[in-house]
DNA sequence: TATTATACTGTATATATATTCAGTATTTAT
DNA sequence: ATAAATACTGAATATATATACAGTATAATA
């Protein structure tokens, strides 16, 4: 990270008091306005050094593209702020920023086992086990789970809930909770199956 | 706030994980492609009801002039240690010490509503809603409650938790989510009834 | 000395975007 | 039975916005 010069500075400070304030960026005349500038170039200017120097990423060709790097929202609570993560059809519920829908402070000794994130689950094919849609499920992420745990799996690219049950080296069967749903069986050879984590819990916000 | 429709949820989840992901909020076309769809009508007409409903609201001719209310991201949420109570078949649940299992330490709007108490769940006679055995549910001590609201209500001196159905002024019908309990009809000319409180959320520990 | 970065004004424009209007269809209240 | 809310497609348009281009001027490199 370059060294800031203090219009810079005031450009910068202005976007995060604006977002503060609106919710959205700036846009060029925003903050032309703001600063008492007489062109939307000044702002420009301003915009492409501080993208350049790393403060700011601006999206090309998208209004109000601007984001301000680093803003990784550390509050320094004891509790932890744990992601909240879609469960979606296709797709794997990884931590990546674009699939964290929102985040939950919570003690980190809530449940009975530490976990890494929440998992908002789609669907009825666990509600006899009590998990129902849109509940979040505390997911510890570990390759340590056992027959009959509540596991999240990923076949392929498919994302799924459901009781464990390793049938043979080569056989793992994922039983839903639910009689309107079937059994999945996995082929280890021939399919491709991960074991994402097992559930340690169950958050539901009515 | 009034009631979201599933629709309306799939778009405000959209702008929260939009906002995530770019750090700005998404255009009409945006949340279209998002969610399948092909008109940037059936965005505009979803992000106004959201705004009459008071979930987001939009600025007026701005480009991504939306930002999602309540939203205030003051992480100062303080603590407090909860009580745990246990649900006997016939006794109280009151806050006396003797009843009180244990404390949970748990943010203060960690649930939609502020409550009062966990409550430990016996039986499963709310199991089709979610509820089983040894669930806790955070009960909020409040007269305020609805039709359909799940409730701890107290008759005599027998506690329990099921959905209100008020039938008429004098007739409360309260109705398991289990096909093997049968529904309580409590006379309230003839019997001692009193609603606790009722459900604003649910915890489960593995 | 030439070059680059900073710091602006001012004009222009392609396009990104909000927003209205005209439809169709279904569901939910009154 | 009627109205209102929901849930869309599709087209049209005024305007909001990013962005390029043409200048001017000063300070900091190299």
């Amino acid at each position: 990270m370059k060294e800031i010069t203090s219009q810079q500075q005031r450009v910068l400070d202005c976007i995060q008091i604006y977002l503060n304030k609106t919710g959205f960026p700036p846009t060029r005349a925003d903050i032309c306005r703001e600063l008492g500038f007489k062109s939307p170039n000044s702002a420009e200017t301003h915009l492409r050094a501080l993208e350049k120097k790393g403060f700011i990423s601006i999206e090309s060709g998208a209004s109000r593209g601007i984001s301000i790097i680093g803003n990784s929202d550390l509050s320094s609570s004891m509790d932890n702020n744990y992601p909240v993560i879609g469960l979606v059809a296709a797709g794997s519920p990884t931590l990546a920023e674009e699939n964290i829908e929102n985040k939950i402070s919570c003690p980190d000794d809530f449940f009975s086992s530490s976990f890494d994130y929440f998992l908002k689950v789609k669907g009825l094919s666990m509600k006899d086990a009590g998990i129902m849609e849109d509940d979040l499920v505390a997911v510890k992420k570990t390759h340590d789970v056992k027959n009959g745990d509540i596991v999240i799996a990923r076949i392929d690219d498919e994302v799924t809930i459901k009781f464990l049950n390793r049938k043979s080296p080569k056989i793992v069967e994922l039983e839903p909770a639910n009689d309107d749903f079937q059994n999945i069986i996995v082929d280890l050879e021939h399919e491709d199956f991960t074991i994402e984590g097992k559930s340690v819990g169950l958050l539901r916000r009515n």
